[in-house]
DNA sequence: TCTTTCCCATAGACGGTCTATGGAATACAT
DNA sequence: ATGTATTCCATAGACCGTCTATGGGAAAGA
């Protein structure tokens, strides 16, 4: 049914190809790793559906900014593990630039001198 | 024609409800104005589109977050002002909690420690 | 008179996120 | 052995916010 009112948010709109950028430019993961330790990084402030994830991944497999391959987990289970590009380091760059522009606009108008 | 390449983003979607709310905060306003002192302060870095402007300021009327009457403007033309009802204020509040609860675990995220 | 600026407004495309759902394999408890 | 929780992948469809594009009108200034 239906519909729930938003009032909560799982994370900001446009920030979850960074968010997923980031995480695997420290380590090659897996998707559920990759939700997961954005999860926990944040103290369970930012959930990572999986219905936003795997699309996620996808794209940016599309671009060309992340890889992938079948592997065994750790847990002896079968996943797909990612591992960025260059053009994904690159991409990252722009993106967390682009985004503390952003921030740091966004609180000039929220709190403004005086 | 259609589509260019959004390298640019003009605002961080997902807070273009709160800039307008905190906006209205300080004073009653129109439209345009608005869209005008938000691109000012934010030093040219939000730019509110008109197309998303006056969607918004309808969803945020619907909702009853604020209100608005035809007026002159200060160069005599006619305008449809907006003022902040109470749970117009409300709202910016929860707004502003919940959007720096985001920033910081994007943050976190983004340079956890060592 | 013409152009610029101010001001409102809508339609349609686009794209990202969420809900919901499904499946399968492993680990673990009973 | 059986059932349940956990790990892991994936897709379909709804939903909604933003952008592009477009239209119009009224005042100011050249």
């Amino acid at each position: 049914m239906g519909k729930k009112r938003n009032g909560r948010e799982d994370l900001l709109p446009g920030t979850l190809d960074m968010l997923i950028l980031k995480t695997l430019s420290r380590q090659v993961m897996h998707g559920y790793g990759i939700a997961d330790h954005i999860r926990q990084v944040s103290a369970d402030v930012l959930k990572v559906e999986e219905g936003s994830l795997y699309p996620a991944l996808q794209r940016l497999q599309l671009q060309g900014l992340i890889k992938s391959e079948w592997r065994q987990s750790a847990n002896n289970r079968r996943a797909r593990y990612y591992r960025l590009t260059p053009g994904g380091r690159r991409a990252l760059g722009e993106s967390e630039s682009s985004f503390s522009r952003l921030i740091e606009a966004s609180a000039r108008v929220m709190k403004p001198a005086t």
